[in-house]
RNA sequence: CGCGGAGUGGAGCAGUCUGGUAGCUCGUCGGGCUCAUAACCCGAAGGUCAUAGGUUCAAAUCCUGUCUCCGCAA
């Protein structure tokens, strides 16, 4: 029986606890998230995800707000002897101490192809970017950001209209297995982790709202990038008629080169409204506006009086 | 009790300040035009104005409570 206990906080992790909890031949003592927080609208306290399914199953679950400091929980962890700390989205960084508890090792799963986005943010980075493909790795914690050796890792392609929200349910959902196969192998001692390639290395930060402020200057691409990889957080958004408006989904058209200097909508019909760039011209087919809710931007448009020959950004 | 916005036919909105006949862009249905159409023309149906009270001769509109949704901040 492999002992383990599982660190980790949001949504993405709560599957590969599950699947953890129902392996035969492994234990999970306890599970480590962060503490309550308040959220949303009237600052609610609202418990991690992965607090919630270690609860349904009964599983002792502790909450700290820095586990490295946390006398009190370290030894209480030392008491379990675990083999392996296995931390997912913890959010935390683990000191030296924490580390060398477990028997075997501390791993940890990342959500990109390391060396290449380390951070917080590798997830919503590659497709920004425009990559075609992005991937899981598990490697062994060390004290640097995401530097450890590498013990497995999953390819993941990423589609032409792929968005953070499916990417991030495709990496829950391959996470699990990747996470049972590298502790079984390292357990069996039939895993040997690889030291990464220190040339490929890449930092991925994470987003924060500005980010989300839509340049009409950009190519086609780049803006259709930006859209699909933050629905989630913190949204693609411009402006209308001096109110914020945000865009969820967009298509690109074309790349044909503009003599514009940037976005104006040139057409407006049922699939959406398009705005031609200097570089390309993209459909933008769903849209949230202030105070409400995501809908098609044709209905927008009929709503907004929107005409062609208007711009964004205003 | 963190700050703020919103709820009006099937969709998206205007009307609310200044109370007095339910409006706009679409969609749907029927008809017309057309080889044809997602285009155009004519016509029709469809709304307890979120909800519960209050004020008033009269409330979508003013006042109070409740529910739901959303933006900001964390």
């Amino acid at each position: 029986m492999i002992k383990v206990v599982y660190m980790a906080t949001p949504d993405i992790a709560v599957k590969s606890l599950e699947k953890l909890i129902e392996a035969q031949d492994i234990k999970v003592c306890a599970a480590v998230t962060q503490i309550d927080r308040p959220k949303g609208r009237g600052n609610k306290l609202t418990p991690p995800p992965v607090k919630v399914c270690a609860i349904q199953n009964s599983i002792p679950c502790y909450q700290t707000e820095k586990i490295s400091c946390d006398k009190e929980l370290i030894d209480k962890l030392k008491s379990y002897n675990p083999d392996f700390f296995i931390t997912f989205a913890f959010g935390q960084i683990l000191s030296q101490e924490v580390l060398d508890i477990p028997k075997f090792s501390t791993i940890n799963l990342h959500a990109s192809l390391l060396p290449k986005y380390r951070g917080a943010n590798p997830i919503q980075r590659c497709i920004y970017n425009g990559d075609t493909k992005t991937g899981i790795t598990t490697m062994l914690t060390v004290l640097a950001l995401d530097a450890g050796d590498i013990c497995e890792t999953d390819e993941i392609p990423i589609t032409q209209n792929m968005t953070d929200i499916e990417l991030k349910e495709i990496i829950s959902e391959k996470s699990p297995d990747l996470i049972c196969s590298t502790i079984k192998g390292l357990y069996e001692g039939k895993l040997v982790p690889q030291k990464q390639c220190e040339n490929g290395v890449s930092i991925a930060k994470k987003f924060v709202k500005q980010d989300g402020l839509i340049d009409w200057t950009k190519t086609a691409e780049e803006i259709h990038n930006q859209v699909r990889s933050m629905v989630d957080f913190p949204t693609a958004f411009t402006y209308f008629n001096g109110k914020m408006i945000k865009i969820t989904e967009t298509k690109v058209i074309n790349m044909e080169k503009n003599e514009i200097d940037s976005g104006e909508i040139t057409d407006i019909k049922k699939e959406g409204i398009t705005v031609k760039l200097q570089t390309g011209s993209v459909l933008i087919t769903k849209v949230k506006p202030e105070s409400k809710g995501i809908m098609p931007a044709y209905d927008f448009a009929n709503g907004a009086k929107l005409k062609a020959g208007m711009k964004f950004g205003v």
